[in-house]
DNA sequence: ATAGAACCTCTAGTGACTAGAGGTTCAAGA
DNA sequence: TCTTGAACCTCTAGTCACTAGAGGTTCTAT
């Protein structure tokens, strides 16, 4: 048997966040010392590294809630390769959202002279989209 | 003079966000009708646009505020192109990070074969950090 | 037995909004 | 001038995924 402290320590999990797991349902309400303190066992455990991983990579708790459902259940994999894929493709759109703000900015950035007494082009340019190539 | 819901319209911004960035002075408190609503004049409509432009780049509110602390004083645009490096830097790492999970991620889901009655290989290799290659 | 590290619960705060309740004002048409 | 209803007002509370702090209790090692 594991103390929160222990399994923060195991997983890289804040002993706050556990707890805040426990709250909102995604780790199982853990038992308890004759002190009330939690104790965990290797399921606690690896549940907890499942959720870590997957949060590592980016999931919302919901995502996650949703798969450690699937994973109780135990079979019928298709709705996990679902929620991965919407997951990447969700990751690709933000990708392509920064690259647009990355040339968007770089180009900002150049539209300034720096010269002494000009007022600031980035800064003008901020303020006048009708500047801009995009559609942020 | 515009009501609060023609500069939302102009701007995209919504009635409630502009209310709110009122609320934590990012706007200037606007001048009021008799009957207690707001009315803008062309400087008002000048500086949510900017704020809007500022926010679809993806600055943060604190980021916005100092730029407009530099425009407001007039000169001096380095600590602008400061803050513009900066959030150019965190976008960069941020697309490069996606770019990792997105790899990551993309791996995982053909780490399953989709075999009737087996354990989904995805969920597993979400429980076992161990089978990653990155670090997140 | 004791010290102090680790644990407990509870409340409140973060950023950037969004939603809703309950009430008031404005502008356009009759 | 009156009426209608869209737009406005303030205030509170909720979102996500935590984080911080207060004030108190338990565990573990010496």
């Amino acid at each position: 048997m594991y103390s929160i402290g222990t399994i923060s320590a195991r997983t890289g999990v804040k002993v706050p966040t556990i707890r805040y797991y426990e709250e909102i349902g995604l780790m199982p309400a853990a038992g308890r010392s004759s002190g009330n303190q939690r104790r965990y066992d290797g399921r606690g455990l690896d549940r907890l590294h499942f959720i870590s991983h997957a949060r590592g990579l980016g999931l919302s708790l919901e995502a996650i809630r949703h798969l450690l459902e699937l994973s109780d259940k135990g079979r019928d994999c298709a709705d996990a390769h679902q929620i991965a894929a919407r997951h990447l493709s969700d990751i690709r759109a933000r990708i392509a959202r920064l690259q647009k703000l990355e040339a968007e900015l770089e180009r900002l950035s150049h539209s300034c002279d720096h010269a002494p007494g000009a007022p600031c082009g980035l800064i003008e340019a901020l303020g006048d989209h009708g500047q801009c190539l995009g559609d942020h």
